[in-house]
DNA sequence: ACCTGAACACCGTTCAAGT
DNA sequence: ACCTGAACACCGTTCAAGT
């Protein structure tokens, strides 16, 4: 049987929750996928298009109807986890993520959701897309912290001693008496804080207009 | 003279301005110090070595001393908007602070003033930790997306193309009536916005416990 | 202490030639 | 249409040997 595209990409996200993103190379995909170096190049004219269809099939379910009996807030809080688990779900997913380019269907999709009901919210339409755009940075970035912890290689362990040998208390008093909450070892709760933060700030936004 | 530590930082940064993060390579580095390849790793035991060091020199005049008679939220704000501007300074600063792993000196004074300054305003110790993180994903993403469309060849005019031509009016009957933002021809009016987004929310929870 | 020279074990990408 | 075989032009890193 001949290779198809998809299995080009079903074959990268395997190889990628198996070495992690920086190990995937063509040339390792091409030996996984049992064919020569420059087969796959017949699919995909780069590397860099391979990761961004990669990116974009995590994303597949993302935009699945939400319940539209609930309220804006929390359909949008309910798109966001749903980005958020979908960036866990495989290992590195927030890292490539992070580097390809926006435009891709699933991605364009998940931001129509997204604008959409902070338009029905009642946020102007400027307004709209750069909400979703700050919610966006935000999952995005959590999840990458969260991930880049787990990715050394004692699963971060030795993340959380490098941190904590690193916090001078005379430096950074602060941080050093939150040491254990720096070292997060509680990252739903963690996420939904700053979430929350972005809601607040946004419904705010909808009560009146501020200076 | 021989080569010092400093130097070779210093190098790295012109050679990340010259040619963007992805064509900066140690050999070309080596180059542009006019020393032998291996020479580089006497003073860093490894690239990634030598981009953490980047990437908090790219940090230093984020922490000098904010003027302690503002406010806390003008204080937080100014030392986003420094963050945002040391990111900015570089091609590729974003890209090049986000892929990096945390606790350097630079950075770490950066949060602790973050959060120093959060506890002052009232925050619980975690909240304040948890505030800053959400305060640097936002701070950072933003500033790699923009960073992103200046990479292109053309300068973001491409990117906006791009993305004009793949909002379906159907499919994304929102996101393409906004087009003209999502195209962000206002950066430093889109960043306050989120900015003060999360400001609002950090702002409801001094007033009141929020469910 | 600091660097050279040369090698090792890889990369992404291209492309004539095959089927 | 789809893939092989082989090459091109690079990489990061190591390390004996020099000064």
């Amino acid at each position: 049987m001949r290779l198809t595209r998809d299995q080009v990409v079903a074959g990268g996200l395997d190889l990628l929750d198996e070495v992690g993103l920086d190990k995937l190379t063509m040339r390792r995909l091409a030996a996984a996928l049992g064919v020569q170096n420059g087969a796959t190049y017949w699919h995909f004219s780069s590397k860099q298009a391979l990761l961004e269809a990669m990116a974009d099939r995590m994303l597949e379910d993302v935009t699945i109807t939400v319940d539209p009996g609930l309220s804006w807030d929390a359909r949008v809080a309910e798109t966001a986890h749903r980005l958020r688990r979908a960036l866990l779900a495989r290992r590195d997913g927030a890292r490539l993520f992070a580097g390809v380019f926006f435009p891709l269907p699933n991605a364009l999709a998940y931001g129509e959701t997204m604008t959409a009901t902070l338009r029905e919210a009642g946020l102007a339409l400027r307004d709209a897309v750069w909400a979703v755009d700050a919610l966006t940075y935000y999952v995005v970035g959590h999840a990458t912290e969260e991930q880049l912890a787990e990715a050394l290689p004692d699963g971060g362990r030795s993340a959380v001693a490098r941190l904590r040998s690193a916090l001078d208390p005379d430096r950074h008093p602060v941080m050093h008496a939150a040491a254990g909450d720096v070292a997060a070892p509680h990252p739903q709760e963690h996420f939904r804080y700053g979430l929350d933060l972005l809601l607040t700030g946004i419904r705010a936004r909808l009560d009146g207009p501020v200076p």
